[in-house]
DNA sequence: TTGAAAGCGTTACCAA
DNA sequence: TTGGTAACGCTTTCAA
């Protein structure tokens, strides 16, 4: 209908380099005329690009939607991808069927993957890795760290730094509830518990494992009150076990932070809004997921899978009235 | 590989009829010695497929997320997608620019759409009708609602009951905090409590719009609180606002329900955390996400577009503490 | 039940 | 700058 070649007709629609201004504007003409959109499964057919880019959450969803970690990591991954038209798949799945994800993202349906919420087990860096498919992840995996992109933060200086508040504050039996033992971020929090309370000379065996869910903190919290009615500050992996530890420690009669201090970690915005506001470590998610997507948009530009690039945030206290 | 020609490989890859036994064996070790993966862009080249559907929100995120209804929509979608490996494709858009939107679904990217939280100006159904796409809108959408399938709730009715039950209770002020003018779902519960209100024969005009946010919620009580200090009864229109109409209520020194009772709409889990737990009118929109999802999957496996199938679910009156 | 061959709608190479 | 043409990797008809 432009009265040009089909090849003529792809270069003016992909971005008109190497076109005459008349055949140009011809063509922008009949597409317009012709209402034409380009079917993206035979150009990806052929530039062996789908233009989309997955979310990988290998979480039972129960979860992933509880936590506002997951929300404002999805967001900021949208924020990045948005204005370059990539399009944003989700991929869910339980924790123990990471064959499904791998089979998808086998086919080469997405031009990479962002991973969150990993766990150990799933061994997602590792798959990737071999794969070649470019990726990067929220969080560092517990394997194949040394073969794929990863953004963090330094958790267990977070945590560190929770825990040496509440030392600072006069606590002297600080227990901490921690998040699932197969999530790094868990680990290293719990690492960062530990060596503060070792470096204190405190009791360092009160610690019970949440798994980073309100129900599972306000359990763990319970537990350990029980265990150590003398307890008098709790480092928590998260602001979201934090809120049920709160109401554990309501329910024991217990007053925060006067009978015991608590910190929490994320800072996500519901750390204002508990009673007492909880003092907290912030990490930026946000640019966590922001950097991560940017960090796997260089490694699909360029065409190459995933190389060992790793970013690491610093934790940073945000005090407060729990402790 | 196998020592078939493609097209009987195809078949066997592809549900394996009209293929012997022996052919179907000999590729399925190919296969597996091979790694093969069919390449989805050059199958849905020629199929007409994409395995995908959409899950269409037109709105900011900032919104988005915070609300738990779109939460467990994503859920319920999710549940009925995964056993038949279809995609889901994330599409998140600004109100204001359903042009993207739009030119993503023009394009055939994706088999069909599932349309939550739409607005009156986004006109989506009329335009999916247009663009002959199969599709499924969760609530009933202002235009178009002839032309295309839904699922919804009698939210009117809804409201209704949450009102006579203040009138039950002996309230004789009973004010409204609505949702955004711009959705059937605001508008219709507000017309259930004016109805209600009206037969009632009591004060009418004490309804305030919200945005069904949090905050937006508190404002309007307070705003209402403040125009009608000797309000007893509190209609609103979602859970979130709810506990904004609570904390609005307490900061005002009201207890409740002593004071002011209050009705809250959804029942998403955040009802029974409230204090005091929120009397509230639950709708199943677990159900109503699969239902949808369900009419959708009907459409693309007979290969037609949208055709105006609606469903109604019944609203039902949880009764808790704070009415 | 099988295979040859004709597409599916693009982009990319190469010569003109 | 242009157009002819060869891929891209699959499914589906149609005859055998």
């Amino acid at each position: 209908m432009a009265g040009v070649s089909r090849a003529t007709a792809s270069r003016a629609i992909n971005g008109g380099n190497r076109v005459s201004r008349p055949a140009r504007e011809a063509v922008e003409a009949a597409v317009r005329a012709l209402g034409y959109t380009p079917n993206p499964a035979a150009r990806s057919l052929v530039t062996r690009r789908t233009d989309s880019v997955a979310l990988v959450v290998p979480e039972p969803d129960e979860r992933v939607f509880s936590d506002p970690f997951f929300v404002h990591t999805l967001r900021s991954v949208n924020r990045v991808l948005a204005p370059r038209d990539l399009q944003l798949v989700l991929l869910l799945a339980r924790p123990d069927d990471e064959e499904r994800l791998l089979r998808y993202l086998r086919k080469r349906h997405v031009d990479g993957a962002i991973v969150v919420s990993h766990h150990r087990s799933d061994r997602l860096a590792d798959h990737l890795a071999d794969l070649e498919l470019p990726c990067a992840f929220v969080g560092r995996p517990w394997t194949g760290d040394d073969r794929v992109a990863y953004v963090d933060t330094d958790n267990e200086a977070g945590s560190r730094i929770a825990t040496e508040l509440l030392v600072s504050r006069g606590c002297r039996t600080i227990g901490h509830v921690a998040g699932p033992a197969d999530m790094t971020a868990a680990v290293d929090r719990r690492t960062g518990w530990h060596g503060a309370i070792a470096a204190a000379g405190l009791r360092d065996d009160l610690s019970a494992d949440g798994d980073f869910t309100e129900a599972g903190g306000e359990e763990a919290a319970a537990a350990l009150l029980e265990r150590c009615p003398e307890l008098d500050g709790l480092v928590v992996a998260s602001d979201l076990m934090a809120v049920g530890a709160l109401r554990a420690l309501e329910a024991a009669g217990r007053r925060v932070p006067r009978d015991v201090a608590v910190v929490g970690y994320d800072d996500l915005g519901m750390a204002e809004r508990t009673t007492p506001a909880l003092t907290t470590i912030r990490q930026p998610i946000g640019d966590m997921a922001e950097q991560a997507t940017r960090l796997l948009l260089e490694q699909i530009d360029d065409r190459r899978p995933s190389v060992a690039i790793r970013v690491v945030f610093p934790p940073r206290l945000v005090t407060r009235d729990s402790a």
